[in-house]
DNA sequence: CATCAACCCTGAGAGC
DNA sequence: TGCTCTCAGGGTTGAT
């Protein structure tokens, strides 16, 4: 379930073809298909095809959990929700025929340079997009948790101007871009924070533990190339550092306690009742 | 505005 | 062994 580190890890691999990987900086479309059309959640697929072939790769980056390509013209987008990733590799396999797509594959982009960019994503709740203005399309996203703009007073700012439950708000994507139901845990074990704590109830320097605990759990995650849990993601080993998440009934790595699970705003959530406490509600 | 439920999907794990 | 059932999970949408 790719949240922020492992996006950020993979946007990362596609930029500079990291270990061992191909980067796709400047390679050229040359083809599209798409094995399942809701996939691309727009334009059309005649369009997308008009639209993209001959188009370059000048940049590849990260805005919240989406993977977003910026073309010569327009900006290629991806989100990966649950089970969706993205791999390279060569057009051409050893028999030298063209690679047959796998079960999975959603979506192929082929590239002049003998390489293919494939969308694979098991559960189908990853889509594709492409648009002509990336702001518009990310005009609801909330500021990103990593970037210095924002300040622990903004960010308490934030908490205060609204009377919600902390795990959901904090997951909101409106509220601040890029956290999921496993740093979020993780996030609000470090500050000692209650899952169900009133928003508006933290004062300034719980805010501010808050913030440097969201930073600290996802420099980490970045870090350790992310999170490998279940068999959606690979590659990563944060799940190694985990204190909480899908740690019920194991003890609290501080104090001893059993790790509780409750759902909150319909996610499992993990805590340790006695670092957490929720008294001030 | 906040909360909740349904929906989209599939593989895994439990129960039988 | 193999079937059926339930569940997780991000984000969107619609109801309360």
């Amino acid at each position: 379930m790719p949240e922020l580190p492992e996006v950020e890890t993979i946007a990362r691999s596609l930029r500079e073809g990291a270990q061992g990987g191909v980067s796709l900086l400047g390679c050229h479309f040359t083809s599209v298909q798409v094995s399942w059309e809701r996939s691309l959640a727009t334009p059309s697929i005649g369009e997308l095809e008009h639209r993209i072939i001959g188009r370059c790769i000048v940049d590849i980056g990260r805005r919240g959990k989406f993977i977003v390509f910026s073309l010569d013209r327009d900006w290629l987008v991806f989100h990966l929700r649950m089970s969706g990733d993205l791999r390279v590799e060569p057009l051409i396999g050893d028999d030298h025929l063209i690679k047959p797509l796998g079960p999975y594959d959603r979506a192929s982009f082929t590239f002049s340079e003998g390489v293919r960019l494939v969308f694979e994503d098991t559960r189908k709740f990853g889509r594709i997009w492409l648009v002509d203005s990336v702001d518009r399309m990310m005009s609801n996203l909330g500021p990103e948790p990593l970037d210095p703009v924002l300040t622990p007073e903004i960010f308490h700012q934030r908490l205060k101007s609204r009377h919600r439950q902390i795990k959901p708000l904090l997951m909101d994507q409106s509220f601040l871009a890029g956290l999921g139901n496993i740093y979020t845990d993780e996030a609000l074990y470090l500050a000692r924070v209650h899952p169900l704590r009133r928003s508006d109830s933290l004062e300034f320097p719980e805010a501010e533990l808050l913030l440097s605990a969201i930073r600290q759990v996802l420099r980490q995650g970045i870090k350790s190339n992310g999170t490998s849990i279940d068999w959606v993601y690979k590659g990563g080993s944060f799940q190694n550092t985990l204190q909480v998440y899908q740690r019920t009934g194991e003890s609290c790595r501080r104090c001893g306690t059993l790790i509780e699970r409750i759902v909150v705003g319909q996610r499992g959530t993990h805590f340790c009742p006695v670092c957490q406490v929720l008294d001030p509600q």
